[in-house]
DNA sequence: GAGCACTGC
C-alpha cells in the first residue's frame, strides 16, 4: 500500500530533493513542483505534443528517406499539398451522384450544413486532391494521420466520390466493433443515406449492410474470415486497413494476405494498358497508421508512398519527473494533490497498470481528501477497469457535480477503447500489464500477466487525453531519458500470443504460417506449440495437414480447444449443456463480477450455483438459473435478479448471443444441438476434457498440482471453486503466469479419463 | 489464502 504518508504537507516531500535533471520549469516556478518541461521553447505551444522526440524523427526519417533513392516516401504535410476549392462534388473524378457532399445545395437543415463545414475544416480535406491521385497512381498507399485528422472518415468517402471504386465495395477494417459500427453511422450520416445502404458495416452479431452499400467499415477479424469463403476478397476493390500500427494479430494476417492478393488480382493487367478485360478487377490498398513505425508498412509493401497528415489537437504540456518513481502509486498520489490544490478545475485521468493499483491509489486519495481544508473542492474517484462490476464503469460519464474535481483511476481501457469527457489532466504513471504467451516446448506453455514499461506511443496517446476537449497538461512519473529509452511502439501481437486458432484457419486457407509473407515471423516454439496443441486436438495429422475434424473446428468462431469439446459433446449427447457453458466462456465480459468490499455476501449469493465438479458446472447452474427467471420474469425483475446473486446480465446476454450462432454451425456440421444429458452432467466434463487434454494437472503427493504436459507446478486460482480443494486430475481453461502459475477455470475429472483419451487418440492416430 | 491489461470470430 502506497499510505505510508500520514500528512498532506508530505505530497511535496518529493520535490525537495535536488532536481539536477530540470532543465526548465514551466510558468509556475514553484520550487516544490519536481517536473521538468519538454518544451523548451514556446515557439509550438500550439502542438506540443509535436515537440516530442520522436515526432521530430518522423520528420528526419522523411528528409532521408527522401534523399535516398529507393525509398519513395515523401513528407506531404498539409501545406505541402494542393489546396482544394472547397465543394468536393466538384472533384473531376466524381462520376456518381455528389449525394450532397458539401455543395450547400443539397444539405437541409442547420445541422447538415454544419456538418458538412466540418468535414472542409478537417485536416485532411485540403490534400483530397494530393491523396487521390497517389491513390490512383499507386496499388498501395500508406497514409500517416495524427490523431484528429479526419483520415478515418474522410479517407473512404474521398475513394467513393473520386470513382476508384466502382468495381467492388471499399471496405475500412478496424479491431473494435465499437469503432467499426460506429464510424458507419457518422459516414453514412454525413453520405445522407440511411445506416446499411452507401455506408454500412460488418461486425460479428450485427451486420447492416446490402447490396448498394459501397464502403463497408468491418472488424479485422471479420475480413479475415471471409477469406475462408472468398480466398481474393473479390467483393472489394478497395481495402483500407486502419489503426494497423495497433498490429493485432488479425490485421498482420490480413496485412500479409492482402500482398498476395493484390499481386495475384494486379498481375495480369498489361503495365501499359488501361483495357481491362482480365475477369479480375485489380486490388487497391490503403495502409492508416497513427504513429510512426510507417516506414515498415511501406518497406514490407515494396517501398509504398507514404503520406503524413497532421492532426488536430488541443496543446498538451507535458511534464517528465525529474527523477524516476518507483513507488508510481504514490508518486501518482503526490502529484494529484499538487495539481488538486495548485491547478485551475478540469478532471484528472490517472493510467494505472491493474485493479490492485487502482484500490490501493483510490484508498490513499480517498483518506487525504478528508484532511483537506475545506475551501478545497471535493474529489470524486472513479475507478474504471474491464473487471469491474457494469454501472460502476458508467460514473465516469457522469456530469461532474460542482465544486468537484473528478479523479479516474483507470488501466489501458482509457488509452483506446473509452474516451472520458472533461478530463484536462493526465497522470501517467509509464506502466501496463501485457498478456505474453510463453510457448514451451513439451507443449505446456502458459500465458504470462505481467507490469511492463508503456512504449512511445502509447505514452502520446495517454497524453493526447488531456488535450480533447481544451488545452491540457500531462505529468509523466518518468524521467525523459526513460521516455527516450521506451520502445516506439508495441511488439505485434503476432509475436506474443497464441497462434493455435491463426494457424488452423490458415491451414483451412492452405496456407502456413511459417511460409507466410508477415511483416514479423513468430518464433519457431511457439509455431511448434500451437502445431503440437491442433495435432493433440487431432486438428492435424502426423504430417501437420489438416484433418477433417480440423476443418470442423475450424468453422467454430472459438478458441480450437472450444472448438473440440462441442463436436466431442456430439458423441457424449450434451451438447446443449457444452454450448451453454462454452458460450458463457466466449463472453467478453466475466459473468462472475468480484467486488472486493462484498466479498462475504458475493461468496454466500454464489454458493448457490456452486457445483462440486468445479467452474464449468458451476457456470452451467448459474445459466441455467438465469435462463428459468429470464423465462418467466419481466426484464427489470431479471436485472434486480442478476444483481442480488452478483451476476453480470451483460455476460449472459452476450452468451444468448455466441450461443445462438454456435448452435447455427452445429446445425451446419450436423450436430444436434439440442442433445442433452439430462442430470447426469459426467459426460459434460468428458466433452469438454476432449478440448482441454493440454490443459490438465495431476495431485502430487505434496499436495500440488502438476502439468501432465510439462513440468510446472500449477496452483488453482483463488477464484474457482475448486481452490484449496484436493482432486486427483484437474482440467482448466488458462494458465496464467502473474506471482505463481495459475489454473483459471478449473474442473474436477477421472484420472482414467487421460488413459482411455489417450487410447482413443492412439487408435484414431 | 489469494487476484485478473485489452481485443476479436
Amino acid at each position: 500500500m502506497a499510505t505510508a504518508v500520514k500528512k498532506p504537507n508530505l505530497i511535496h516531500q518529493v520535490s525537495d530533493k535536488p532536481r539536477p535533471a530540470m532543465k526548465h520549469l514551466g510558468h509556475k516556478t514553484k520550487k516544490t513542483v519536481p517536473w521538468v518541461d519538454v518544451d523548451d521553447d514556446d515557439k509550438s505551444r500550439k502542438t506540443p505534443l509535436k515537440r516530442n522526440n520522436d515526432m521530430v524523427n518522423v520528420h528526419d526519417q522523411h528528409h532521408s528517406a527522401r534523399k535516398s533513392k529507393k525509398a519513395r516516401h515523401s513528407y506531404l504535410s498539409m501545406s505541402d499539398l494542393p489546396s482544394e476549392n472547397g465543394d468536393a462534388s466538384s472533384s473531376n473524378h466524381s462520376r456518381r451522384r455528389s449525394s450532397g457532399t458539401a455543395g450547400p445545395s443539397a444539405s437541409s437543415t442547420p445541422r447538415l450544413i454544419a456538418l458538412q463545414e466540418q468535414r472542409r475544416q478537417l485536416p485532411i480535406a485540403q490534400g483530397k486532391d494530393a491523396l487521390i491521385e497517389e491513390i490512383r497512381n499507386n496499388d498501395v498507399t500508406v497514409l500517416l494521420g495524427e490523431t484528429g485528422s479526419g483520415k478515418t472518415t474522410q479517407v473512404p468517402q474521398y475513394i467513393l466520390e473520386s470513382g476508384l471504386a466502382e468495381n467492388g465495395q471499399i471496405a475500412v477494417t478496424q479491431p473494435r466493433k465499437v469503432a467499426a459500427t460506429s464510424l458507419a453511422t457518422r459516414v453514412s450520416t454525413e453520405q445522407q443515406t440511411p445506416l446499411g445502404s452507401t455506408v454500412g458495416y460488418s461486425v460479428r452479431f450485427d451486420e447492416r449492410s446490402s447490396s448498394s452499400t459501397r464502403i463497408k467499415y468491418m472488424t479485422d477479424g471479420m475480413i479475415v474470415r471471409e477469406l475462408l469463403s472468398d480466398p481474393l476478397l473479390n467483393k472489394y476493390s478497395v481495402v483500407i486497413v486502419d489503426e494497423a500500427h495497433e498490429r493485432t494479430l488479425r490485421t498482420d494476417l490480413l496485412i500479409a494476405n492482402l500482398k498476395t492478393i493484390q499481386k495475384q488480382r494486379n498481375r495480369p493487367r498489361d503495365e501499359k494498358g488501361k483495357g481491362n478485360a482480365d475477369k479480375m478487377s485489380p486490388l487497391k490498398i490503403v495502409v492508416m497508421s497513427a504513429t510512426l513505425d510507417a516506414e515498415k508498412f511501406s518497406k514490407f509493401y515494396h517501398n509504398a508512398k507514404i503520406l503524413y497528415v497532421k492532426g488536430r489537437q488541443h496543446p498538451v504540456k507535458i511534464y517528465h519527473s525529474a527523477s524516476s518513481q518507483p513507488d508510481y502509486v504514490d508518486a501518482a498520489m503526490r502529484t494529484f494533490f499538487q495539481i488538486h490544490t495548485d491547478q485551475p478545475p478540469g478532471d484528472v485521468l490517472i493510467f494505472l497498470p491493474g485493479q490492485e493499483d487502482i484500490e490501493s491509489l483510490e484508498n490513499s486519495i480517498k483518506l487525504f481528501a478528508n484532511q483537506l481544508p475545506c475551501d478545497t473542492m471535493d474529489v470524486l474517484i472513479c475507478p474504471m477497469y474491464a473487471a469491474q462490476a457494469p454501472g460502476q464503469n458508467a460514473k465516469v460519464f457522469t456530469q461532474t457535480p460542482t465544486n468537484t474535481r473528478k479523479c479516474i483511476l483507470a488501466t489501458n481501457i482509457a488509452e483506446t477503447s473509452i474516451t472520458i469527457p472533461g478530463v484536462k489532466y493526465v497522470i501517467d504513471t509509464g506502466k501496463s500489464k501485457e498478456k505474453r504467451y510463453l510457448a514451451r516446448d513439451s507443449g505446456g506453455g502458459f500465458d504470462t500477466l505481467l507490469t511492463k514499461d508503456i512504449t512511445k506511443s502509447s505514452a502520446m496517446q495517454r497524453a493526447g487525453r488531456a488535450g480533447r476537449e481544451g488545452s491540457g497538461v500531462c505529468f509523466r512519473l518518468y524521467t525523459e531519458d526513460a521516455f527516450n529509452s521506451m520502445e516506439l511502439s508495441a511488439e505485434p501481437e503476432i509475436l506474443r500470443v497464441s497462434l493455435t486458432a491463426s494457424i488452423l484457419q490458415l491451414k483451412c486457407l492452405g496456407q502456413d504460417l511459417e511460409e507466410l509473407d508477415l511483416m514479423d515471423k513468430p518464433d519457431f516454439d511457439s509455431i511448434i506449440s500451437a502445431l503440437k496443441t491442433l495435432w493433440l486436438l487431432g486438428a492435424l495429422d502426423n504430417n501437420k495437414k489438416l484433418t477433417p475434424l480440423g476443418r470442423q473446428m475450424a468453422s467454430f468462431p472459438l478458441e480450437p480447444p472450444h472448438a473440440r469439446s462441442i463436436i466431442a459433446s456430439q458423441a457424449f449427447a450434451c451438447t446443449a449443456e457444452v454450448l451453454n457453458i462454452i458460450a458463457v466462456l466466449s463472453s467478453s465480459s466475466k459473468l462472475f463480477v468480484d467486488v472486493s468490499t462484498f466479498r462475504d455476501e458475493i461468496a454466500t449469493a454464489r454458493q448457490k450455483f456452486r457445483h462440486p465438479a468445479g467452474d464449468h458446472l458451476t457456470i452451467l447452474n448459474a445459466f441455467r438459473a438465469y435462463e428459468e427467471v429470464a423465462d418467466s420474469e419481466s426484464k427489470s425483475a431479471r436485472r434486480e435478479w442478476c444483481r442480488k446473486h452478483f451476476l453480470n446480465e451483460r455476460a449472459l446476454l452476450e452468451a444468448k448471443e455466441i450461443r445462438e450462432q454456435l448452435r447455427q454451425v452445429c446445425a451446419r456440421a450436423g450436430i444436434d444441438w439440442k442433445a442433452t444429458c439430462g442430470e447426469n452432467e459426467d459426460p459434460v466434463i468428458r466433452s469438454l476434457g476432449h478440448g482441454l487434454t493440454m490443459n490438465s494437472a495431476f495431485l502430487q503427493p505434496d499436495g500440488s498440482y502438476r502439468q501432465t504436459m510439462g513440468q510446472s507446478i500449477v496452483k488453482i486460482h483463488p477464484g474457482s471453486v475448486l481452490c484449496d480443494k484436493k482432486v486427483p486430475a484437474i482440467i482448466y481453461d488458462e494458465l496464467i503466469y502473474t506471482n505463481q502459475i495459475y489454473a483459471r477455470g478449473v474442473s474436477s475429472i477421472l484420472k482414467s479419463f487421460f488413459v482411455t483419451h489417450a487410447a482413443l487418440n492412439q487408435r484414431n492416430a
